[in-house]
DNA sequence: GTCTGTGAAGAGTTTCACAGCT
DNA sequence: AGCTGTGAAACTCTTCACAGAC
């Protein structure tokens, strides 16, 4: 099978949302069309991707959404649960673990990690506050396979390294700093401070070509 | 000038962040390695994008770390501070207004909006709740020229066109689904749900190809 | 020798055009 | 007719190779 592109995947979550609200209102039958119009891509890049895993669709017809929900469910690992653990239990980690859409995915979060002292055993929103240095034990104790690093930027490379040598995986970072991690753990970015600027560049360069 | 690709504007502001940097620890040159292992990025990356917008080394010596700093301030749009408004006063939204990048590099968040009546009125972290039916007056007030969407995905689109309607042309979004705007306002994506889904499908597919 | 700046080549991604099934 | 699936073309982005400045 041809290498699969990471915008592939991204959209690929994308139809899937699309596929669940379809779904939900009784929709059986969908075109690519529809699909690339919800997700603002063209029809032929929807039928791409899709072709990258096999052939889901009837020609004349188009793709039976429940069917397709579930070949890209297994496509992306969410036909089945996955532990999560949040490492840094200040306003964004705290906030993400109310985040519904992790839950109706199958992201649970199952602990959060801090290193200070006063919050080390305490409760948010129903889950545990762990000191970070028992990252490795609880992490195999509780089964955790992803690493959600929320704390400052610079405690943000120690903090990976830790979650690597527990035998997470797979992380994601939202500390603005960009972080190395072996080649068999899989690092995802998001960082909000870059599309905030990405946006002020936006303006001012409009400004600019106006004038 | 020829037009610019959304990820060279992604990693002005990665460079930006680690120009900060060499700045504070007293570096007063660097090279467009030093910068691209910062940012593991090719050396030759660094100075492409760089020459997008000037020509800002010196050959045989590198670049200037705090002009260097100002002139991606300036293209950037740091040089100058930015009022912007966070739209729904959940736990993701609240916890933004404390993000520290972001006041930082001149973001203030000025005002939460939403329409919970009996959250509106209330102050979180120093900021006043108001009502999203107040939009297009206090943006004007306050010269709002930015927006955070924080609300649930299917009232997304109502409160983007609102946004829009209030004269703003910057929308960064939270929300995970797909928003329309007319092509005059620009809308960024944050859909941390896609992120993870990502992880999932590369724990997922790695599986795969070891068996 | 060191390091920047850049046209040209290469790699990767999207779109086109159309064959093929219902 | 309507819609999928796909090789080929077009386009975009990254890397190479090297000229030019210190």
């Amino acid at each position: 099978m041809a290498k699969i592109s990471e915008s592939t995947i991204r959209r690929l979550s994308k139809y899937y949302r699309s596929l669940l609200y379809f779904d939900r209102n009784g929709m059986e039958m969908v075109s690519s069309k529809a699909l690339a119009e919800r997700n603002g891509v063209t029809p032929v890049q929807v039928r791409k991707d899709l072709s990258c895993f096999g052939h889901f669709g009837t020609r004349g017809l188009g793709y039976n959404v429940s069917q397709l929900r579930r070949e890209i469910a297994k496509i992306l690992g969410l036909h089945r649960n996955w532990n999560v653990a949040i490492i840094g239990a200040g306003h964004i980690g705290t906030a993400l673990i109310s985040y519904k859409e992790f839950g109706e995915q199958g992201f649970h979060i199952v602990a959060l990690f801090d290193r200070n002292p006063e919050k080390i055993g305490q409760i948010r929103r129903r889950v545990r506050v762990y000191d970070i240095g028992d990252l490795s034990k609880i992490a195999e104790e509780k089964r955790i396979e992803m690493a959600i690093i929320a704390v400052p930027a610079q405690s943000a490379q120690a903090v990976v390294d830790a979650v690597v040598t527990s035998g997470i995986k797979a992380i994601l970072n939202f500390a603005p700093t960009n972080l190395s991690v072996p080649k068999d753990v899989t690092l995802r970015n998001v960082n909000m401070a870059v599309e905030l600027e990405g946006l002020s560049y936006a303006l001012v360069s409009k400004e600019l070509t106006r004038s």
